[in-house]
RNA sequence: GGGAUCUUAGCUCAGCUGGGAGAGCAUCUGCCUUACAAGCAGAGGGUCAUAGGUUCGAGCCCUAUAGGUCCCACCA
């Protein structure tokens, strides 16, 4: 009745042909059941850059877990996956497969560079939902939306609008941060800062009027120079009060420049004299706003020198900044240089030093912005898990900036906004306008397109229909959980919040749960670049997507990062092999048996046992699934299997299927007991290792058709057994007693003993006589004899205390009556320090008074405890005298 | 400069609201015991970074110090 296993574990054929059954079933989409309740994952759009790593394998498996938990307690459980554009990552990796064919971008035009794009979206789109299919992920992918595609250009279009027409967005001459290679604009949030070796420059500027009088200013970007408008100094330095206002000559061209004061130079840093260059520094930018100060941009966009430097025009701003030097020096102007470390700034992608620039870009305007998604967090309707995650969120909103949204690129959503060829009058709306307003000339759209995450801050509704009203909109928002890597939460997390109060009137979520990094064995980041990147597709084809799972989700704290160990993959795939041999185990004695429900009482304390530890097993990781602590709740179902009931269950259900034909009921109940407790473990067990579970509950029951589908183990009362807990309890004591000392005493596994059992307890005595078959044939013991008193017991017997009882091995020629002394001594030892420790305590009047009762009742027993052994090892060691 | 976080067994890390220090790997010993040597049974190994404080009681709470990691920030 029960399909046999194969002999060994084999994740590769397994997976593989598991995810086929489910996909073919169609349990991933067939069941959107609107008249279930519905839970809702936030899937971060992987970047189509065609290769999942592992910061993916993580996000995904822990969507993952989450989906088959929930789908499993019976709610409407799906994600809301899609794969983004990603503007940059994208475009760049285009242009670089171009350029291996030798096309330019500018030669292809506009809509021949996004027809490659297309394509290459939709071969890379498709590798990386394969990718994560391998891993196991349940999502629908028959629902994939990408926000490029028309439903959520729509919803970015009247976004932009929207905001627009309420004056939050708004186009403006600002300094902005320019990554010279990828010739875009990039926001605050895709700046890395680096520290860079580099030096200070102190040059001369002459003072006109006044000859053989110098300004010494000190700078790090000397060929910014050529874009200076003034020198600033502290309105309060004295030893500059007299030439404020003076006229400086401007080295190397023909330009004077102002001195002129104000506070944002501090007197004690460099010379505290600083050349104003507005166009090329974010702060100088301010200081020329506030006095009026021209803005000269001397860098073109590609990062070389334009008409204003002169001779060096057309040079690489590097470039320049070296000739310009040399020719400073030799003019007697460079005073000095001095090495220097400053922060530069990077651009996140491909980072080259970002060079800020005077542009008109577009912005969103954040102060009002952001004071809901600032409540939201604040007042608990949008929990941040860890907790500490909100530190870092009010930090940000604390310190918000408007938010460039314009990039200089193709490949994303055009901004739509348009401007008259005659007069220059400005439209913005969703439809092209066919002519202008004004003048009725011809219009022309702005060439920049939003940034990546203008667009992903709308996922959460836009990818469910919304401006539509949409049946799925209605039922699926608000979703419930967002999870994913606390590097993104600037870029995306925040803007999500913010979107989905301002366009929605609510959070987009409930949750958001951040997982670490993962890094390498040296605890470095993976990168490209150091080549240290381990692909999670390597782990699968070795172990099993299975092992993955089970490595990325143990053993780290939520939000920590984790160091990637194959060893730890190891001892994964070591696990599945368990549940793998165990369940064969199971199958084998199940394969002829006509397994019935037992009556309660023909369960034996054993079973009762284990069905007990399940119970409370089950409600334990309920719990913490609740409070999204994966890795504990998986921790908890590996070491119930493999412990309890690997090594203790199993074991102890032996002897009953051995002796099966002498006794079928109790044998009946073993088996029983082991398929049930089986079923539920790895109902337990399967969001986290779907693969293996799906494959050995398809051998092991026939009712249902896939484990994902069923019902989560629940607790219940009348699996609820204390009495026979207890009693397990006293029989492993026994267990662990016996082996201890036959290992110490050199006793061969395969020589057999007798044990006598001494105890003044009657209840225990009887607990002992009636569970033989727990312990005798794992402790190795041929025959018991359980007695109030040592009648019959030889002087060279060894023995062994464990609470409220002595154990008495007859060994005969095996015991090394010293060997034998030297242990009890040892015990006798241990038992010492915790008497002290416990009396101790006990008689602290102090904490008699303010502990709570039960812990002074449990110190109290375990004193008793104790005592009651300490007493067994002194007479024991007073016998052998 | 501001903030976060970490420091626990040889290594990598758990330790949830304070109540007798845990896991995996590694090491040592004994076992091919009729599911599993990717295994079984046993053992060794920690003044929980340091110094104070709160408490009957601190790995956990508070303060300071040292070292590591990360994020943010305009010091030219």
């Amino acid at each position: 009745m029960s399909k046999e296993l194969a002999k060994t574990y084999d994740p590769k054929g397994i997976e593989e042909r598991i995810y086929k059954k489910w996909e073919e079933s169609g349990y991933f989409h067939a069941k959107v059941d609107r008249s279930r309740k519905p839970f809702t994952i936030v899937m971060p759009p992987p970047n189509i850059t065609g290769q999942l790593h592992m910061g993916h394998a993580l996000d995904n498996t822990m969507q993952d877990i989450l989906i088959r938990y929930k789908r499993m307690q019976g709610y409407n459980a799906l994600w809301q996956p899609g794969t983004d554009h990603a503007s940059i990552a994208t475009e760049v990796k285009v242009i670089e497969s171009l350029k291996k064919q030798g096309i330019d971008k500018n030669d292809l035009g506009r809509e021949g560079f996004l027809e490659k794009c297309w394509e290459w979206k939709a071969e890379y789109g498709d590798r990386i939902v394969n990718q994560l299919k391998k891993m196991g992920s349940s999502a629908d992918w028959e629902r994939e939306r990408f926000t490029m595609d028309s439903g959520c250009s729509d919803a970015v279009l009247d976004v932009f609008c929207k905001l627009h027409e309420k004056g939050l967005i708004y186009k403006g001459s600002r300094i902005v941060n320019w990554c010279p290679v990828c010739k875009t604009s990039i926001s605050d949030a895709e700046v890395e800062h680096e520290e860079q070796d580099g030096f200070f420059w102190h040059i001369n500027y002459p003072v006109v009027g006044e000859e053989g009088r110098f300004v010494e200013i000190a700078t790090t970007r000397p060929e910014t120079l050529f874009g200076d408008t003034a020198v600033a100094v502290n309105p309060e330095d004295e030893r500059y009060a007299d030439i404020v206002g003076k006229m400086l000559k401007l080295p190397m061209t023909d330009r004077e420049i102002p001195v002129i004061a104000d506070s944002y130079v501090d007197k004690e840093f460099g010379t505290g004299c600083v050349k104003i260059t507005p166009a090329h520094d974010p702060n100088d930018f301010e200081v020329g706003r506030r006095h009026n100060l021209a803005e000269i941009t001397v860098i073109n966009d590609d990062a070389t020198m334009n008409r204003y430097a002169g001779k060096y025009e057309g040079m690489d701003r590097y470039a320049c900044r070296k000739a310009l030097l040399a020719d400073l020096k030799a003019q007697g102007l460079l005073v000095k240089t001095e090495p220097h470390s400053h922060n530069v700034g990077t651009h996140d992608r491909c980072h080259t030093t970002v060079e800020p620039m005077v542009k008109q870009q577009w912005f969103v305007k954040m102060d009002e912005l952001i004071k809901p998604a600032v409540e939201g967090v604040k007042n608990g309707e949008v929990k941040l898990l860890p907790k500490r995650m909100e530190k870092t969120y009010f930090n940000w909103t604390d310190n918000i900036r408007d938010w460039c949204i314009s990039r200089q690129l193709w490949w994303g959503h055009r901004i739509p906004a348009y401007y008259c060829d005659g007069c220059g009058e400005m439209v913005v709306a969703k439809e092209a306008p066919c002519k202008c307003p004004k003048c009725g000339g011809a219009m022309t759209q702005d060439p920049d397109t939003l940034d990546t995450w203008f667009s992903s801050a709308l996922w959460p509704f836009s990818t469910l229909g919304w401006p539509d009203e949409t049946e799925d909109l209605d039922y699926f928002f608000p979703t419930d959980v967002l999870v994913t890597g606390y590097d993104i939460i600037f870029f995306w997390v925040i803007r999500m919040i913010f979107s989905g109060y301002e366009h929605m009137g609510k959070a987009p979520f409930h949750t958001v749960l951040f997982h670490g990094l993962i890094r390498d064995s040296e605890g470095r980041k993976m990168s490209k670049s150091l080549g240290n990147g381990i692909d999670p597709l390597e782990v699968i084809d070795k172990y099993g997507a299975d092992a993955l799972r089970l490595t990325l989700i143990t053993g780290n704290a939520p939000g920590n990062d984790m160091r990637f160990y194959w060893e730890r993959v190891e001892a994964s795939r070591n696990f599945a092999n368990k549940v793998w041999n165990a369940s064969r185990f199971i199958l084998m004695n199940l394969e002829d048996a006509e397994v019935t429900v037992p009556a309660p009482e023909e369960l034996l304390p054993a079973d009762k046992w284990i069905l007990s530890k399940l119970n409370t097993l089950a409600r334990d990781v309920t719990e913490n699934m609740d409070k999204f602590e994966l890795g504990i709740a998986v921790q908890k179902v590996y070491d119930f299997i493999w412990d309890e009931f690997c090594d203790w269950y199993i074991e102890i259900t032996k002897v009953r299927t051995w002796q099966k034909e002498q006794n079928p009921k109790a044998a009946n109940a073993a088996f029983w007991t082991l398929k049930t407790v089986l079923a539920e473990a790895l109902r337990l067990l399967h969001p986290f290792m779907p693969f293996i579970t799906e494959e050995i509950f398809g051998s092991l029951q026939s009712e249902e058709e896939t484990i994902m589908l069923s019902r989560w183990p629940e607790y219940r009362e009348e699996w609820n057994f204390p009495a026979e807990e207890e009693m397990l309890s006293h029989c492993k004591d026994l267990v662990k007693g016996v082996r201890n000392v036959r290992t110490e005493m050199d006793v061969p596994p395969s020589k057999k003993a007798k044990l006598f059992l001494v105890s003044d307890d009657g209840d225990l005595r009887d607990l002992f006589a009636r569970n033989e078959d727990v312990y005798k044939s794992l402790a190795g013991i041929s025959e018991v004899s359980v007695q109030a008193d040592k009648t019959g017991i030889g002087e060279d017997a060894v023995s062994v205390v464990i609470p409220g009882a002595t154990l008495y091995l007859p060994l005969e020629d095996l015991v090394d009556l010293e060997k034998e002394k030297e242990r009890l001594l040892k015990e006798e030892a241990r038992l010492q320090k915790e008497l002290a420790r416990s009396k101790g305590m006990l008689s602290n009047e102090k904490f008699l008074a303010k502990a709570p009762e039960a812990k002074v009742a449990e110190e109290r027993e375990k004193l008793a405890g104790y005592e009651q052994m300490m007493a067994q090892v002194k007479e024991r060691l007073a016998s052998m005298k």
